[in-house]
This record gives structure tokens, sequence and C-alpha cells, in this order.
DNA sequence: CTTTGCTGTCACATAGCCATCACAAAAATA
DNA sequence: TATTTTTGTGATGGCTATGTGACAGCAAAG
């Protein structure tokens, strides 16, 4: 599902430049031309964030922001001119989420976004997790998760320990007898069959991902996304 | 209780003038010169917020953020110089909560400071108490109190340890020796099944969220919330 | 001094994992 | 195609890590 943002600003420019950033970043854009404009969109739609110019006619952009907030309860950005350091600090002190000065770099813009749609993510502690991401499958290693299009999958130990070794050494042939010395221990002396078991098993662990483990016929396997 | 931040920059004059406006707004302050006696102090103690340096000798600010994230859950401010876009993506990737150019005016690092340790307040804290909750389970760390379902649970001391210990690193692996260095103490030569023993009585004194406390079989125990 | 409750230890129960095997399937080779 | 080599897979018994009840030492409270 996309997120929405809702970008207020009275300058028919801005408003495209944000628009077309922030729908290049797979967001989806709802633009208002003032306050009151946001205010009426504000009662029937939900948004993930908005993003509020300060200085607008009709409404300026902290009465807009105490309007909203005391409907819904959404993360703002703010954009304010230079030099306006009071404005920040009413900002801030209004509970407002980040700010951003003009004029400004959309990439600079488009990171804010990130962060704080990103903060107020339920599960979204992405923050701190080492974390590999591939299409619909996310590897946590922090806190030893595995996830298959946002539905956890269950994994043995050794399951772990496999998926782990070949992702942090993905895109990398790795021999069987790499695979198994460094997953198994140096000492093991096994089936050669035991391998494959776990392939096998971690396989139907990833569902339609398995296609990511690769078998290199006479070599060993390759984890490839 | 005061509000702990660790200062980590290798240049003495930023860490004392933000030692000196941060005490004036009333945190209590530590230093660190690098990335690596950063990490050793946060082995020891726990801290509110980290400001972190980009540019370190020994480990720069991104690789103490990564490593400091493996083991705490705590948020991060980065200084960066001027003209390094690449880096604050970089930075914000790893999940940072906000950044500041060099050079900066210490009204608006402390600004950010504030919002930053602010935001986690109308998550994690009510009226002065630092609350964690998860649908009908509160924990409350100030009060030292644990609530099911609106119904207070009696815990023992070591319940509440090991409890917020876990509820504090809540979605990360915790690994057997870690749990019992951690909340047992880091000379605790016990037995194998005292870890277990206290899980046992913790998850029936957690009642029905006892699904909250997941066996990691080779490993340890995750908090999951 | 007694009582109460917490804690660590132990013994045993249990559940889940994993190496192994036999055989099927697929790919390489002749 | 026939044969050989390599990999995939289902089934299973043994084994190891974890769950649990019981208990005794101990400390704090009364």
């Amino acid at each position: 599902m996309k997120q929405r943002i809702l970008v207020v600003d009275d300058e028919e420019k801005i408003r495209a430049i944000i628009r077309k950033y922030a729908e290049f970043e797979g967001y989806e854009i709802t633009e208002a031309r003032d306050g009151m404009e946001a205010l009426e969109i504000c009662r029937k739609e939900d948004f993930n964030l908005i993003i509020l110019d300060v200085m607008m006619p009709e409404l300026d952009g902290f009465s807009t922001c105490r309007e909203i907030r005391k409907i819904k309860n959404i993360p703002f950005i703010m954009l304010s001119a230079r030099g306006e350091e009071y404005d920040k600090i009413h900002g801030f002190e209004l509970g407002i989420d980040d700010y951003v000065v003009k004029p400004f770099s959309p990439r600079e813009l488009m990171m804010r976004v990130k962060v704080v749609i990103g903060r107020n993510e339920p599960k979204g502690m992405t923050g701190g997790h080492e974390i590999f991401q591939a299409e619909g499958l996310v590897v946590d290693f922090t806190g030893r998760t595995v996830t298959v299009n946002g539905k956890r999958a269950e994994l043995s130990p050794k399951e772990y320990d496999l998926l782990f070794y070949m992702v942090r050494n993905r895109n990398i042939a790795l021999e069987r007898e790499r695979l198994i010395t460094e997953v198994w221990g140096y000492d093991y002396y096994g089936d050669d069959r035991t391998l494959d078991t776990h392939i096998k098993l971690l396989r139907s662990s990833l569902g339609e991902y398995r296609r990511f483990l690769v078998t290199l016929r006479g070599v060993g396997y390759r984890f490839e996304a």
C-alpha cells in the first residue's frame, strides 16, 4: 500500500517539484493551495504525512497545523523561509516533526520525508537492525527473523544459520565444502546429503523466493538477489 | 531523573560547546573522543540520546552508529560537515533520527535534541513515567509495575529485571549468555536451567501475553510486541 | 524467632530438530 | 538412448535444548 502525502503550498512550482520527487520515490501525492483547502481535504481523507508551507494566504502554516491536529494525528514537515528561527521554535513547540528551510534541495526533503514516515511506522523498527531486503523477502539479522511478503516465516536454527551465511555472502559461488565448514563447523564430517536436505528445508521456508537459492551443479550454491 | 546524552566528537572544543548548552538545558552529558570509546561506554551505560560526529579517527560515525545499534536501541543525531549529502543519505538509511550540519548553531542543535528526545516521550513516556505498552500489557519502568489487561501483576524482583531488560531490547534476538550477564551480572556462573526457570515464571506472570516471549532455539529469547 | 516469599538447583518430561538413509529426479556424459 | 553422476525429497529415530514441578537455602519482614 502506497504512503500518502499531502503537499500544501501556494506556489504551483514548489508543489510540482515535490510531487515529481515524491512520486519517483513511490509516494502518492495530493496537493492543496492553501490552509483552508488542506483542512477541507483532511476532513475527508487520511495521509501519512503533510508537507506544509509556513507562509500562505488565507490560513498560515502554523494555524493550519493546529487546526488539522485537532481532528487528525498526522506528522508534519514545515517549509519555512530562511532566517525564521523564531518560526522554527514555534513550529517545534506545536509538535511538528521536522522543518526544511527554503530554498531546499529536493533530495534533502525526501530524506526527511523518509525519516518522518519511517519513524511513525509501527513495526518500522528498521533503525539499528541489520537488515537485508530483496523484493518481498526481508531478513533481519539483529532480530533473527525472516519475513516473506509481509508474513513471518518460522525457521529452524540451522535454517537461520545457513540463510544468514548465504545472504551475508550473496552473489558469491559457495562451495559445498565451504558451506559445511562455515555453517556446521570445521570438524563436521557427515553425510553428503545433509547440506542438500537443509537447502531443501530452507527453500520451502522461503516460498516463492526459493528462486534466490541457485544450485551450482558440481560446485555448491549461490544466494542470488 | 535527568536525561542523559553521550557526545562523541574528536574535537574537544565542539564537545565543550555542546556540553555547555546541553547542561544549561538540564541534560547530563558524557563525552567520548572517538567511536571506539563511545562503543565501550555504551556497553556499560545507557543514554537517552547520542550525538555523533561523522568524521572521526578509529571508527567513523556511521560504523559507530551501526555497532551501537546492534546492542542498544538509542536515538542518534549526527554531526556532518557541509556538502556531505551522500553521507546524510547513508546516515538516514541507517535509521538515525536527525542530523545537523557543521558549523551548527548551538540553539538549533538543542532544538533538535529536544525534538528527538521529546519524540520518544509521547511514544514511551507518560506523565514522567517511562512506559511501554502493547495490547493489554503495560510495563511501567518508572513505577516498576506491570499491568495485564488492566489488572496489576505482582512480579518478583528478578522477574522485573528480566522483563525490563527484554522489553528495552525488544525485537532483538537476545542470546542466553547476554541475558545472563546483563540481568544476573557479568560474574554469574550458574546453572543452565536458571534462565529457563525465570522465563517460565515470567511467562506465567504475563498470562496471555506470554506469547510475546519467543524462544529462539539454540540462541536465546526475544521479546516481540 | 517465625513466617513468608524469592532464588537457584536438580531431575525428569517433552518437543522439535537434524543427520541419515533410500530412492527419485535431473543433469552430464558416453 | 543408455549410463553415470549429482542433486532433490520424504520419512524417521535418536538426540539435544527447553519446559516444568519440586525443593531447600536464604533473606527480609514481622
